[in-house]
RNA sequence: GUGAUUGUAGCUCAGUUGGUUAGAGCGCCAGGUUGUGGCCCUGGAGGUCGGGGGUUCGAGUCCCCUCAUUCACCCCA
């Protein structure tokens, strides 16, 4: 085993991988173009306090996810950004974006960390895209979030993603189904699991997703938090549901979802594959306009967004064969040199080949012919072009088609035109 | 943090009840073709059997510890 090995939880990507992250990186740009997004790229530290009032102090995340260190004895915290959120949130509220324009539709790529233990879809770096549409939360702010996440999943062609949604009410609603819950909860206490004699107390309503099957048990006869919500909240989830709809964006609702960040209220939303194993969601948002606020604001800035994770879209997509057609770039020709003394001269050929935008490619380590044939044939190269004792004294070099077998002797200059042309390189390739 | 799992060549894995110099396929390098690839043939390089300790005449095989991996719980994307 090597001495040094990757930090747990982390892990390197190589070039093929490297092209799969960039094919769905520029799907992402350009689908949040299209629907008017910005990007924006924030530090990837923070002072640890704003993710202690942001995310909520009573989460995982906040209570024991975190990495968090402090640059010299005397200083402030920082941590590694667990999340987005409240970074892009801290970067708006601190330039006073919302002044210049009422609202702002921002997004982003980034790599996230948290000190959880690897399994599958989960590393403790990690990366999501997500926007976050701010000066606005309502149903048709809501439902151009929800748009451009999924437009992006049908662009790369995924399928079989199942969007649940949800709404949390505002938060007098939460309140009176809070006390509702622990009510119904407290007559149950000696069947709870440890963890969720403690949500009892801080966030009752995180029992409602709780995996522990006899917990569900309990859970099914629950009161529900669509049956406290006033009618605001109720009308707000309607519309939000019509334009869903509208759009043939499909979606079940699930009257238990329950996100696990503080910050969310009324509409929250997940999208969860089935081919991910545990960690199964690939997605998820709603609206969080109590953020600002709770970051210093003076008042609440209306807010909804949404995130993905990257690591476990990939997987998805991988189980789906969406790659398949993705093939790395092979160079157009491969300078095969005849001995060693031709090193040169293949160098500057190659230089100028390149210099006429030709990909190519060229033997650096003193190989043999038939190495540097077999290198050629292994990367895919179209062409050969050798460089040998006829070749120098004459100055035309043999080119030689690889896929037909093909060769003939040109100068430079014809060489570049042959290579340039659109056609023959279609030929080649096909 | 808890539980389980696996750790033998670059990769995927064999290694029989503990018994000589630890194997295969693929990959890599070289040669068969003294200026030419893909297929084929031949040869070669490459391993502290994760690490440490113990039992034994003898340990890749058994025991203990440790490190790492993977999966699951918790929680979350």
């Amino acid at each position: 085993m090597p001495q040094y090995q990757a930090v747990k939880g982390s892990r390197d990507i190589f070039p093929e991988e490297a092209a799969q992250w960039k094919y769905v990186e520029g799907v992402v740009h350009s689908i949040a173009s299209l629907y008017g997004f910005s990007e924006i790229r924030t530090p990837v530290f923070e002072y640890t306090e704003l993710f202690q009032r942001g995310i909520g102090s009573t989460t995982d995340i906040v209570g024991k996810e975190m990495f968090s260190f402090q640059p010299d004895p005397q200083g402030r915290s920082i941590t590694l950004r667990p999340e987005m959120t409240a970074g892009v949130m801290r970067a708006v509220l601190q330039k006073n974006l919302l002044a210049s324009a009422p609202v702002h539709k921002l997004y982003y790529i980034s790599e996230l960390f948290r000190k959880e233990r690897p399994q599958a879809g989960r590393q403790r770096q990690f990366s999501q895209f997500g926007a976050e549409l701010l000066g606005a939360s309502s149903p048709a702010a809501v439902a151009e979030v929800i748009s451009l996440m999924m437009h992006v999943f049908e662009s790369l062609g995924l399928h079989g993603l199942r969007l649940r949604i949800n709404t949390l009410g505002g938060t007098e609603d939460r309140m009176r189904y809070r006390e509702a819950l622990q009510g119904y909860f407290s007559k149950y206490h000696t069947s709870l699991d440890e963890a969720s004699k403690e949500r009892l107390e801080k966030n009752p309503l995180r029992i409602l997703d709780s995996k522990n099957p006899g917990i569900q048990e309990i859970v099914s006869g629950a009161p529900r938090l669509f049956d406290y919500l006033g009618l605001e909240a109720v009308g707000d989830f309607e519309k939000v549901l019509f334009y869903l709809g509208e759009r043939g964006i499909a979606c079940d609702i699930d009257y238990r979802l329950v996100r696990g960040l503080d910050y969310y209220s009324y509409t929250a939303f997940e999208v969860t594959s089935s081919e991910l194993g545990a960690q199964d969601a690939v997605g998820g948002g709603g609206r969080y306009d109590s953020l600002a606020r709770e970051l210093g604001s003076s008042s609440d800035i209306p807010a909804v967004g949404f995130a993905v994770g990257i690591e476990r879209l990939l997987m998805t997509m991988e189980k789906q064969g969406l790659f398949a057609a993705l093939t790395p770039d092979a160079p157009l020709v491969f300078v095969v040199l005849q001995q060693q003394e031709y090193s040169d001269h293949a160098m500057r050929i190659a230089y100028r080949l390149r210099k006429a935008g030709i990909r190519t490619e060229v033997d650096l380590v003193s190989r043999s012919m038939k190495s540097q044939m077999r290198e050629a044939n292994r990367i895919r190269s179209s062409y050969a072009l050798f460089v040998g004792e006829n070749e120098v004294a004459a100055g035309q070099y043999t080119l030689k088609n690889l896929v037909t077998s093909d060769q003939t002797t040109l100068s430079l200059d014809a060489i570049i035109e042959i290579l340039h042309e659109p056609a023959m390189k279609e030929y080649v390739k096909s």
